[in-house]
DNA sequence: GGTCAACATTTTGTATACCATACACCTGAT
DNA sequence: ATCAGGTGTATGGTATACAAAATGTTGACC
């Protein structure tokens, strides 16, 4: 046995650029975005210095997480995490809510038994203590609940058109969840939600998802009237440089 | 008034990189992207040549175009325009049925009785003759009339989303246009989309439409056999090299 | 003391040079 | 003649050099 035998290539087909972009991705997704003094300008000489590589491959990966939508290129002035304004979140939900139900339709059709006693498992697991001041795990559980579901689905392009907005549909739910009785709701919703899907009706399944989803949105309609518009969110990640 | 009063600044931003990514966007837009001999290959030199620039700017704009899905870069080997599977393209018209029969319900509460009027003149223009053979035509009005339902929900987000798969969608209907009795199949599905959203019947709404995009999924479900899968597309597009 | 302008610095956009790999073609051996 | 192996070439990936623009700073002038 030589000692070529183990010198097996990292991987056939590894590109720096696909390998930043999914590191920039990632690490984006573990910021709290919207934590007031994040800092949302990326340095691409810095990162290219700490990640050792030349900025050719950041810029990139850069250019493709700007078509992803999670960060904005200014020219000449940077690349910015992009913050939603109010407006672009109730838009996400809305679309988050159409695939989702269309989901749920193809769930009704495509799934096993097995795979919905799954979800059901997920649900029940809070559902004997839904007052349980758990945000944390239970927004988690919250969140898979529903990317199960687009998986279920069986439909691979519902669920990576929802995988761009899942960055930010997450950290609103995490948000919301804490607010008036939106935890219990949901618990509720959820299970009415598995009951629909469980009797195979796919028009109560979609709906009852879209429901869900949509009180999401008038939560968020109704309550966030403080989050900032398109101008001041520019003018305050230009100062925070 | 002074000569430099026209001398306005071309645009405050402009990148190269940014007019590329539009240019080969739309160059590919207008090709015939599932004509049987098509040249999938983009070659960055040539282009970067073509456009007399240098590479760099045309490797950012295909970075965001294979984000978007619009080609496909493959390390070492070059970037293709993707030919989608037709799998892929059952996919896509679900995804457009979800955004598409929610935009309905938006264009329900949200349209002017006015807005809705355009809609039916749309449709009212290929009613009367639904036989003639001017499918190049009216498939143009057909794809737009579904652009417009985007358009008028008010939900930005919906409709650019929906832009990602309308290169595709807009070849497949033109494609199935001419299949069976699709044409007059279309024009009364239309009709009943009309009425539907005039009668400000949300769920009624909603359904016509996705009953109509699923038709025409169950239309590609059945016909199109003969459509390659990944394997093959990938040999050929290779060997059109 | 404040304001503006010129200069320095920083940072992005673009070009180009270089490197690594995939594939084709050629050569030689069986 | 055919096939294996090697070598050359074309092409994509990465690094770096350079240009242009924006911002920060300093200093002079009001």
């Amino acid at each position: 046995m030589s000692i070529s035998d183990n010198l097996r290539p990292i991987s056939v087909s590894f590109t720096l650029k696909d390998h930043t972009f999914q590191v920039l991705r990632e690490a984006i997704l573990n910021m709290d975005i919207y934590a007031p003094g994040a800092n949302l300008k990326l340095d691409e000489r810095q990162l290219a210095e700490r990640m050792a590589i030349s900025r050719t491959p950041i810029r990139e990966a850069l250019a493709r997480l700007a078509q992803e939508g999670l960060v904005e290129i200014i020219p000449r002035r940077g690349v910015f995490v992009t913050r939603k304004t109010r407006e672009e979140i109730l838009e996400m939900v809305v679309v988050w809510a159409a695939l989702e139900s269309m989901a749920a339709r193809l769930v009704v059709r495509n799934a096993t038994d097995e795979e919905l006693a799954t979800l059901r498992n997920f649900a029940l697991r809070h559902s004997s203590d839904p007052e349980r001041a758990e945000f944390k795990e239970y927004s988690d559980d919250n969140i898979r609940f529903h990317q199960a579901i687009l998986e279920m689905s069986g439909c691979e392009l519902l669920r990576t058109t929802a995988d761009g907005l899942f960055l930010h549909i997450q950290a609103v739910r995490r948000r919301a969840m804490g607010e008036s009785d939106r935890a219990r709701r949901s618990v509720a919703d959820h299970m009415e939600i598995i009951e629909a899907l469980e009797s195979r009706d796919a028009d109560l399944a979609s709906r009852s998802v879209r429901k869900h989803t949509m009180r999401l949105h008038d939560h968020i309609h109704k309550t966030w009237s403080g989050l900032k518009h398109a101008e001041e969110q520019k003018a305050s990640a230009l100062e925070a440089k």
